[in-house]
DNA sequence: GTCCAGGGCCTAC
DNA sequence: GTAGGCCATGGA
């Protein structure tokens, strides 16, 4: 498994070089896209990011003082605005209660303390907590999306309904403990699964044709 | 018009 | 503890 992974990761890595994956100038624009991207596709979540730097509303403060009305109308482009209005509220408020605003604060804390404490936030779910501890905090934990999942499932190296968290430990036990290859490895990971395996057939000149000969499966 | 997207919550068994 | 319904917009 150890040489699979490394090698899915050399396959999609000469095919698409560095992602500098995730985009986002700040910490908490990117705890927003994290919250902003559930079961959403990403270019509908750059159009309410977009409207939130417009209104500018893409500070803790800012979020946090403007109305919930005012805030689904920014993210609308994104769906679920409702909800995700509301989530992104309580994660502004959970933000001041306990870490005075500051995304810098939050990410000086241990993993071992920071993660359950996240996903202790209503709306905050084992992706997007692990979006905002890897890319927002710079801590050494694997992203496991829908990507990851359907790209080894097809390639018959997992079974598709594997827990969140058995599939994490195996990335955990088989790459190094390192935010910035966990990083690039999830971005390749997110490039390859746009644009190769989304549907069938998929991967006539898909970076992992190679890989695994279950590729059409 | 139809399908689907980088989830997570809630409810019912 | 888990399966199923629900949330919503925009692009293919």
């Amino acid at each position: 498994m150890k040489q699979q992974l490394e090698d899915m990761y050399k396959a999609m890595t000469s095919h698409y070089g560095p992602t500098h994956w995730w985009p986002g100038d700040t910490a908490f624009e990117i705890a927003v896209g994290a919250i902003l991207t559930q079961n959403t596709a990403w270019t509908n979540v750059e159009k309410a990011i977009a409207n939130l730097k417009q209104a500018d509303l893409l500070h803790p403060r800012r979020m946090v003082a403007t109305s919930l009305a005012e805030l689904e109308n920014a993210i609308r482009p994104s769906g679920y605005y409702r909800q995700k209005a509301e989530r992104l509220h309580i994660f502004c408020r959970f933000l001041f209660e306990n870490h005075r605003g500051s995304m810098k604060r939050l990410a000086a804390l241990p993993l071992e303390t920071l993660r359950p404490m996240l996903l202790n936030i209503k709306g905050v779910g084992p992706e997007t907590a692990d979006d905002i501890l890897l890319y927002a905090c710079e801590k050494p934990v694997f992203v496991i999306d829908a990507y990851t999942r359907r790209i080894l499932a097809r390639h018959g190296l997992i079974e598709e309904h594997i827990p969140y968290d058995a599939l994490q430990q195996l990335f955990h036990h088989y790459l190094p403990r390192q935010v910035a290859l966990y990083k690039e490895c999830h971005g390749l990971i997110v490039y390859t699964g746009k644009d190769y395996c989304r549907r069938r057939p998929a991967c006539a000149q898909c970076p992992l044709r190679n890989w695994a000969a279950q590729c059409q499966q």
